[in-house]
RNA sequence: GGAGAGGUGGCUGAGCGGUUGAAAGCACCGCACUCGAAAUGCGGCAUACCCGUAAGGGUAUCGGGGGUUCGAAUCCCCCCCUCUCCGCCA
């Protein structure tokens, strides 16, 4: 949620912004409305001093036994009652036309984030890794059917396309990966493990950007909750409402969870195997902090992230998403690309945003320092650490060998006691 | 799911149709006392928005949304949440 003072301070800046996400300038129509809205507010607010007045009037003339005085002043208030009630109807219309605006428009891009139109002009900001060079590699769907281990088919007859049924080593494989990269956060970068609800009301989902805007890409149950797109919902959510000490700060929180995506819009894209999936794993990383020191906190998060790719020995990159590339609610974001061998491509495995104060506002959470008066909207970021299901592709076709077995990376023996390869016969 | 009790400022907690943005306590800030601290005393201390260059003025907010009324924290309706008991259940 944008802060209308502050287009109204700078509003070519606010339509720079918009422009540089490729948006058209919305400035002019904000302030018209803004302007309308404050207007309306500023004559009801006359009519209902008026009627205060008026009202302690009747209350002390009847207090005082004077019968007649107070029904001298009944006229006028009966009078105000109908140009408050239409006062009121045109400030909360234009109230809600203005919020329906702002709540639509994405975070601006912070300052440092790269300009471009779309994907093509992310921009690489480094490379770690070795990439195997020594013939061809399987993908990992046929990996996982030729070890019996991965099923598409059945997971379809359960629930249709973009599922999956894992099994035996491979499964425990997947489980392995989730609680290794929990622990790593947990117990190496201090992060506070949070077992959070899966199910959220649509309230959550506004305040972290998913609402009102990207309701298709969402499951919307019966009872009228939603199945969490990630864990950022939850995790971020939780300090919703709250005015926080600033010397909490910062909170850095995680999850393993299951993320339900309903992938409108993506058909035909990564139909083959597990890298599109409407369920998957993915540990997350949430961090609160103070707004002085959330561009810090984005460069933290993301090693964090690395941090796990490099323990797996996966190579991948580091690229800083441009303008055009950008998430709605982020001002900045490093997504972290995966080498995936049968495609020989880098693919994205986690994604780390720095979203300012965009969904402190829309959220209400605020922070203040001992003896400081207000307060402050937060910052928040989010960040995969990392998406579970996407490295279970990397590691399965970087860890293959020429006769379709997986070995398992040296950082998950400890979680696989028993299990250094996956086999065909295992 | 059924029955009941509640949701008030950063926290605890009074108020239960009129001058109550809201008693009191705690916390916090300032001042006094003190070598200093504690204790004590005095004072201050909500948020958002609107008008105003400013000083200042105004409006709204007592879980959320409607309603009754000249006037609602107080009355009515719907929703959300918490607690107790019963039922059901991994």
């Amino acid at each position: 949620m944008h802060d209308v003072r502050a287009i109204r301070l700078d509003p070519m800046a606010f339509d720079q912004g918009m422009a540089r996400r490729g948006l058209p300038p919305v400035s002019e129509a904000i302030l018209a409305l803004d302007h309308a809205r404050r207007e309306a507010q500023t004559v009801l607010q006359e009519a209902q001093a008026r009627r205060k007045q008026v009202a302690a009037l009747i209350g002390k003339a009847k207090g005082a036994g004077d019968a007649a005085a107070a029904e001298s002043h009944l006229a006028e208030a009966e009078a105000l009652k109908d140009v408050i009630a239409a006062q009121t109807a045109a400030e909360s219309d234009l109230a809600a036309r203005l919020n329906a605006l702002l709540a639509g428009l994405p975070n601006l891009p912070g300052a440092t984030t790269p300009d471009g139109a779309g994907e093509g002009d992310n921009v690489e900001v480094r490379r770690w890794g070795q990439l195997w060079d020594n013939g061809p590699r399987r993908d990992h769907a046929d990996l996982g059917a030729a070890l019996g281990l991965m099923d598409f088919e059945t997971a379809a007859r359960l629930a249709g396309s973009r599922f999956v049924v894992l099994k035996g080593p491979l499964a425990r494989l997947e489980r392995a990966l989730g609680q290794f990269m929990l622990d790593m956060q947990t117990t190496e970068h201090g992060y506070t493990e949070v077992s959070p609800p899966l199910l959220v009301r649509g309230q959550a989902l506004y305040g972290t950007g998913q609402l009102p805007k990207f309701e298709e890409d969402l499951f919307h149950t019966t009872d009228d909750r939603w199945l969490i797109p990630t864990a950022e919902v939850s995790l971020t959510n939780l300090v919703a409402g709250e005015l926080l000490d600033e010397g909490v700060l910062p909170l850095r929180m995680t999850a393993l969870t299951p993320c339900f995506r309903a992938e409108a819009g993506a058909s035909g894209r990564d139909t083959k195997g597990m890298i599109r999936q409407h369920q998957f794993n993915k540990v997350e990383m949430v961090s609160i902090v103070a707004p002085e020191r959330s561009d810090e906190e984005l460069e933290r998060m993301t090693a964090c992230a690395e941090a796990i790719l490099k323990r797996l020995e996966l190579p991948f990159r580091t690229m800083a998403l441009c303008t055009g590339d950008l998430g709605f609610s982020a001002r900045k974001t490093y997504d972290l690309e995966v080498w995936v061998a049968s495609q020989g491509a880098y693919r994205e495995i986690s994604s780390c945003s720095n979203c300012g104060d965009f969904q402190a506002r829309r959220m209400e959470a605020r922070c203040r320092a001992p003896g400081e008066k207000g307060g402050r909207f937060v910052h928040t970021l989010n960040g995969s650490g990392l998406a579970v299901g996407r490295a279970l592709v990397a590691v399965m076709e970087h860890y293959q060998d020429e006769d379709g077995a997986i070995a398992i990376p040296q950082a998950l023996h400890a979680y696989l006691p028993g299990l250094s390869r996956i086999t065909p016969a295992a």
